[in-house]
DNA sequence: TATGAATGAGGCTTCATTCAT
DNA sequence: CATGAATGAAGCCTCATTCAT
């Protein structure tokens, strides 16, 4: 994290905490400010405002996702491995972070300023996605249709596994990866 | 709709329009008041609580999506015809009611009581995309798999659907609903 | 007062004698509800702010003075005579309501929303001076000059007035009027 | 001005700069230090607090006038042309140094030790004028009257003037100076 | 001298809920 | 059934001041 002094990280990981936990709207700055342990002045000397807090930390959520994206793919040659991969990690990150990613997705459906910047990061997280289903669709590896919506699907699939997983408290991940590429390769059709 | 007289009537449709616009939190009930037309002691006589409003209208939506779907497909014989109905019916459902399910996908990730509440009808709904699946497969029409968990996936397309026309403002039910079923039904693998 | 119950008045009451002994700023809210006998929310059920509350305060409290001084003035001939009695009025209300005038002198400088308003207000009022003033020119009592800024000078001999009273706590209406008069009518040369 | 550093004085002008454009109650310390260019800690080693500045921007900005009217007059024989020169040198001080004389204006009325030391500091500021007057009235130059009062009417009527100009964004120095000086000396009546 | 991070009291405002009519 | 005035807890944010470096 750039630009993170210590007393910022101490706020920062209180907040993700909480927002994750209670949501945008339930979780108050006190609360906040106490579990970070510093006082609420300081918080508004760090942050301009609740909503900057957390758009703090969904560009660094992203930021860090994309990263372990990369970190784990570049190696790779064959994009169809590459994608199965893209599905593992992002398994994995969900599991890891599902409070982070439960945040999100309560988040992104509204019209306030704050969720309208949501979509705005998340739109560059698709457009990565994009990327890497285009790579393998020209190279034959998949099939060629409007990728664009393809990553979206892609992302929904995500989103059903988180779902089910809170639902059931399942924490098998390779399990639910295996059944999240299965899915997106191959559908349900014979 | 049961027990419901004129004035319930009123205060129901605006505040559904309300929490579809604005969500759950930053609707007011001085909002839903005024957009009904009634006094919000009233609205306190027809309802014990903001919350309970919002149950209310999950319950009416539910039911009548539920509905929706039955009516569509009971006269189909074909399982695979009936899910291929299925997805066009949520396509078209979620392009009437966009608000309705943005109401619901940033209301169902927290732990509030109502958000509870509002997994669990889900999981009644769930449960009836299940047994469609479970049908077609039982007939082998498509494959043999987890059927909850495919259940969920089908969910999470649905999401991606209506995050892709939220982005893009595509409005070509048509169009939309092909990528969906020919996604869920074939995936993106050669 | 129109459009006044009985808890707008007590409102109205408590902020006017918390505005004029402590100013806008250092006035809390909490201060004026509890000087009301009401609730906090109850304030913000009858004003929309605390800037609403001032403004209210300056269209009552202007509008007073100038029904006071039509009252006094209206059954008068005499031009003159008239001015001179729009003086004997002002020194009584400003001696009678000495916080008031304070509370508009203190705030009628700044550039902030509520201060441009008060501005306003206070040109309708200066308007008045100046009809008065325009009909004693036109019948020759007084000199023929820019009456536009001979209205400000009365006003600005007036707010003299009340700063040699508050420094000098002189009280007595009859002396300071008259001295008033004279110095509006005879200026300081021989 | 003593005991004034290169630091202080940024200081000093930063804040007469602010407390004029918007008042002391609405003028923030950070902004001052900011607009001076050091740091907040800085400030408070310089002035012990916020109130502190205020009062010696008061002190320092009376000095100066009192100052200035001395170096102007001082050389002149004729009381009435004294007087007359006193009015000039206002009106000029008035245009040039407006923002000064708001802050003087928006902090006379209240309760407040600062705004009583400040009522203190123009006290003196009105016996210079008295004197002034004395003179002239002493050899029969003008009315002997009540000449306390009438060096606070003096006052009333350049605030009058300042006001006019506030209004009318009127910026003609030489018109307003001898409106000024007419209605001191020979009032409004015929 | 100079800094700026940290503080916390205190301010304004919102809003779900109650209750007397 | 319906009303709407009244409530007060709780939320977000500001800002003068302090203090360790």
């Amino acid at each position: 994290m750039k630009n993170v002094n210590k007393t910022k990280k101490l706020i920062f990981d209180a907040a993700i905490k909480s927002f994750s936990q209670k949501g945008f709207h339930k979780t108050t700055v006190d609360e906040i400010a106490e579990s970070a342990g510093v006082a609420k002045g300081t918080l508004y000397y760090h942050f301009k405002s609740k909503e900057e807090i957390f758009k703090f930390i969904i560009d660094e959520g992203t930021r860090i996702i994309e990263e372990e994206i990369l970190d784990r793919t570049e190696h790779l040659e064959d994009p169809v491995e590459k994608l199965r991969t893209i599905c593992y990690v992002h398994i994995e990150l969900v599991t890891k972070h599902v409070e982070f990613f439960k945040t999100i997705l309560s988040q992104m459906w509204g019209n306030e300023e704050r969720q309208n910047q949501l979509r705005d990061v998340l739109a560059g997280y698709f457009k990565l996605i994009e990327k890497y289903l285009t790579e393998a669709a020209d190279e034959k590896y998949i099939k060629d249709k409007n990728m664009e919506i393809i990553a979206f699907n892609f992302f929904g699939v995500m989103i059903s596994t988180i779902i089910y997983s809170l639902m059931h408290r399942e924490k098998n991940v390779k399990d639910l990866a295996d059944t999240f590429v299965d899915f997106i390769m191959g559908g349900i059709g014979k």
